[in-house]
DNA sequence: GGAGAAATTAACCCGTTGGATAAATACTGT
DNA sequence: ACAGTATTTATCCAACGGGTTAATTTCTCC
């Protein structure tokens, strides 16, 4: 009973690393759900159980906060890329799956999303500050280039394609669906978030990148869909 | 010389439709530039040309303004759209104007692009309470409905598509290389607003969703790009 | 077991910001 | 020409928000 020291009276505990976490993930989830002006310190001072101090202790001022985070999420998006092996599925099944892979992750992460909106408003001027996400190279241009190349020599795809062009693409597809969904949904008068809508969506968007690749628009097009009925007033962006 | 008084001593002019308009244009700029939470009321009201006073007497407080700049800003493009002629094309010219167009606008109005992305990050609270902006159908989804309709009776499209899948994609291809263009640049190391590039972008678009739709993925993509010299390293989102 | 460093709390500071009030000035119809 | 109204200016203010200062408590290592 000596090391043991039944007196717990302390009004707090020590923990750095944690607090530093905790503190983190507070801001991700402020500066998500509110942008970068909108945030508010004091909200992730207290989300985080923290005191208002302890973020300029730990990371350092808002914009430092908000640039931590932003590092944080490149970091956890480039990790999971790197997890993602297409070496050994034939080419229109690789793009098949690198477009659910982008697709599942936005939709898993949707912070992310709102961060990168945020950072576009504000003409990335914090990531040119840093050094950390531009040397964060994502693989999946080299991949993309080389499922290409394969699939022009296999002869599943008639002609190649740029890879950058076609990254951004379907990053493209599947970002601007979800970043949208709110006015979208409105507009459209319907859900667009849906457990359907979002199905539909993945089928149309395999099925569009996969036409264009192959030719094959029939094959892929098993989308066509009949003319829904009360098929809904057309409505755009 | 009795109506003519030479009296112009005044202090100021009344001019209060000109004002209204010079307090939008300016809450468009702020609100753009800005975002909702870092709009300053102020700066508006000096970018106008008045006192701040005027913003509430002639719009209202600081979310009505915002509103009505958003609900503009609708107004403007679902214009515009109507003078979009596509009837008397054969359809897969029909599609690259589409394609065109929705560039081009988006080129030409990056305030629309950062607006709805403010509005989106705001999860459309604002667009919600607008009951203008519902009622303002865009004619988009029937045009392509109709020309989709045309394609494949003409047998130009071999198989059908969601009018407002393909639509949705458009915008995303456009909307989603502009409007990330800042973040992209940096991740890339290179200027995706270059004269060039934006080129290369609007050829590969066109390329991607004729290809998809026609089928004929050699034929339309002439943007088969011999690998470039001094090839950028892989990057991504 | 105690001194010094690390981590955390509590309280305060002060410029900013959205919004309000009241007074002044220009216009309009009669 | 003048009364009444519409438009604009000139100040003010209370709340907020990021950041700081100083004191307090816990931990670690001799």
């Amino acid at each position: 009973m000596a090391k043991a020291k039944a007196k717990r009276n302390l009004r707090w505990q020590r923990d750095p690393e944690g607090m530093r976490l905790r503190i983190l993930e507070a801001a991700k989830q402020e500066f998500s759900a509110h942008g970068l002006a909108g945030a508010r310190v004091d909200r992730i001072a207290a989300q985080a159980g923290a005191n208002k101090r302890m973020l300029y202790y730990h990371v350092g001022n808002k914009d430092d906060l908000y640039l931590a985070v932003l590092e944080g999420a490149y970091d956890k998006i480039r990790s999971e890329e790197r997890g993602l092996d297409l070496e050994h599925l034939d080419p229109p099944e690789a793009i098949r799956r690198l477009i659910e892979f982008t697709w599942n992750y936005f939709l898993r992460n949707p912070e992310f999303l709102s961060l990168l909106q945020t950072e576009n408003l504000a003409r990335a001027k914090h990531l040119k500050r840093s050094a950390k996400v531009k040397s964060m190279h994502s693989p999946f241009v080299e991949m993309i280039r080389a499922v290409v190349r394969r699939g022009v020599e296999s002869g599943d795809f008639p002609v190649a394609v740029d890879p950058v062009q076609l990254y951004i693409s379907i990053a493209a597809l599947c970002f601007f669906y979800l970043s949208n969904s709110a006015t979208l949904s409105v507009i459209f008068g319907r859900d667009l978030l849906a457990k359907d809508a979002k199905a539909e969506r993945l089928a149309h968007m395999v099925g569009l990148v996969l036409a264009a690749l192959t030719g094959q628009s029939a094959a892929l097009f098993d989308v066509v869909k009949p003319p829904k009925k009360g098929a809904a007033v057309a409505q755009t962006v």
